[in-house]
DNA sequence: TCATAAGATAACCTCCAGTTATGATAAACA
DNA sequence: TGTTTATCATAACTGGAGGTTATCTTATGA
């Protein structure tokens, strides 16, 4: 059968009121034509549907269970319509975003309140882990974007866009402030303490892999689970941290700590978000890079 | 919104296929065609619907969700043409027909069979009751038709059919064969033991009218509930039975029950089909009345 | 008996859903 | 690395489905 679906929602006014008169007055269109394409519609279906009064029509027992059926699937074609729509307008949906505490923390925050005031009804979902973990899982479509630090080693199928450059330094708290002046080699840092994050940090194996290219392995004394960790201990005086500089702006503006300076140049790292190139990002998920992309907040 | 519902039918089929060229094939129209009806669904819907890549097309997330409401709605269009198809062609449906236990087994019967035959997906439903409980149940579109004794006092909302004559008269059996070839008066049955059906059969009603009209009153010595037990107890030699002629064609023949000749003229009755004006009869109702109409079985 | 309120029919017209032809480009392949 | 293939987009055109207006028919009811 291949009748144009047009006719049904025609069918449908007709039979809810029916009047075909009313109906077109409903369907703004001349109620010849209505007349016309229900006729049409009988000859194709091979049936009467409405028996034809001098008060409208009504319609037949067929009709009615007709009717039941086409009802129904008005009203899931409305409830696409007006969902789409709710989408497109981010007026329903979540997004799912997988992050380290850390960036959440230091970079993230800004653009989801920016994100959150513009689309309040949109849910938002955030899954701490490791980047290898969230990059799987994105994988999966469990998450619709990952913000990580680069670089990381490309998957073909994950798109990655670098969004920031952050620096790393070596830190001191008032206890090794002698330090501070001084342009000290890596080799001399490696003979002090040493209060690093622990292996498996993205940040970590960085410093591991740039300490290997000038033939150094650091030895720290306090392998610590976490950023945070790593700033209060040396705070308080354990010995040396290594830090991303963009992250403790506050605690050297108020000289809790204080940046060293290296002979070695720390090449730069940077932010990225990924998404799958298979899992066709969302509308909302869109949205939040194109926040994240335009409004740098630091 | 106002968007023609062909323009779902399409989208369906290339978000089934995830490929316009495919789906251009299988609706049987050219694929430029298709292209440009999803642009412009894209454009009243106000948002994207598929990702276009060189392999075909994906849905986005929003596609993914308005497409599984329009694989609902598109599921209950086909439900709709398949129903509607079934119950025209007489491949599905019921007949629920009101009828007396005599009628049924005397007059339906061969038009039952008939109907069975031609539509033997049609199931049958038969109530047995009084013709004024039939009839109000026909009123409430509990039953789809009535088969009834006429007279009835008509009802403005029932259409009554007539169908057949029938013709009522005396009966004996051996015990009263002399009164065979005599012609009897009402006055001088009205001596002898009589055997009729019980008060509340339309029967019943018609004779005691009928003998009013001639200032009889019956005084049965057995009053019994149906059709069949008067005969029966007729042919016994209980005494006079009043049946109809039609329906005891075999005993008549048989010799096991004779008609005696009245001077009063006994009236015809008729059998006749109602049903609903209100409630408008179904395809099949229809079916099972042009049956009865054209073929007259006895 | 006239006015009204439905639907059917007829004749005509218009716009848009379709056509063909062609272009662009990524993916597959030789 | 060039060539073929598969796919969607665009442009220009066209015919007929789906619309129009005008008129007819016929129950209903004031």
């Amino acid at each position: 059968m291949n009748i144009s679906f047009e006719y049904y929602r025609i069918f449908y006014v007709v039979a809810k009121t029916g009047n075909i008169t009313k109906a077109a007055d409903e369907l703004m269109i001349s109620q010849p034509a209505i007349s016309k394409c229900i006729k049409i519609l009988e000859e194709q279906l091979g049936g009467q549907l409405f028996i034809r009064t001098k008060r409208g029509v009504v319609l037949t027992e067929e009709g009615k269970e007709f009717y039941r059926y086409i009802k129904q699937a008005i009203e899931y074609i409305n409830n696409a319509e007006s969902k789409f729509s709710e989408m497109i307008h981010l007026e329903t949906g979540t997004i799912r975003i997988g992050s380290s505490t850390t960036l959440t923390k230091k970079f993230l925050i800004p653009y989801l309140e920016i994100f959150h005031k513009r689309y309040p009804h949109i849910k938002i979902e955030i899954e701490t882990h490791m980047s290898g973990v969230l990059l799987s899982r994105l994988r999966q479509g469990l998450l619709d974007v990952v913000i990580l630090n680069l670089p990381y080693h490309d998957e073909n199928d994950i798109e990655l866009i670098k969004v920031k450059d952050i620096h790393d330094c070596f830190i001191v708290g008032d206890a090794y402030k002698e330090l501070v002046n001084k342009k000290l080699t890596l080799e001399e840092i490696a003979k002090y303490p040493l209060v690093f994050q622990a292996h498996g940090s993205t940040t970590r194996r960085f410093l591991d892999e740039f300490a290997k290219t000038h033939d150094i392995v650091f030895k720290p004394d306090l392998d610590l689970a976490g950023f945070t960790l790593v700033t209060e201990f040396t705070q308080i005086g354990f010995g040396i941290g290594y830090a991303t500089e963009e992250y403790i702006q506050d605690e050297l503006n108020s000289k809790k700590l204080y940046k060293l300076d290296i002979v070695e140049e720390i090449p730069k790292r940077e932010i990225g978000i990924a998404y799958s190139k298979r899992n066709i990002p969302s509308f909302c998920t869109k949205k939040l890079i194109e926040i994240i992309l335009n409004k740098q907040v630091f």
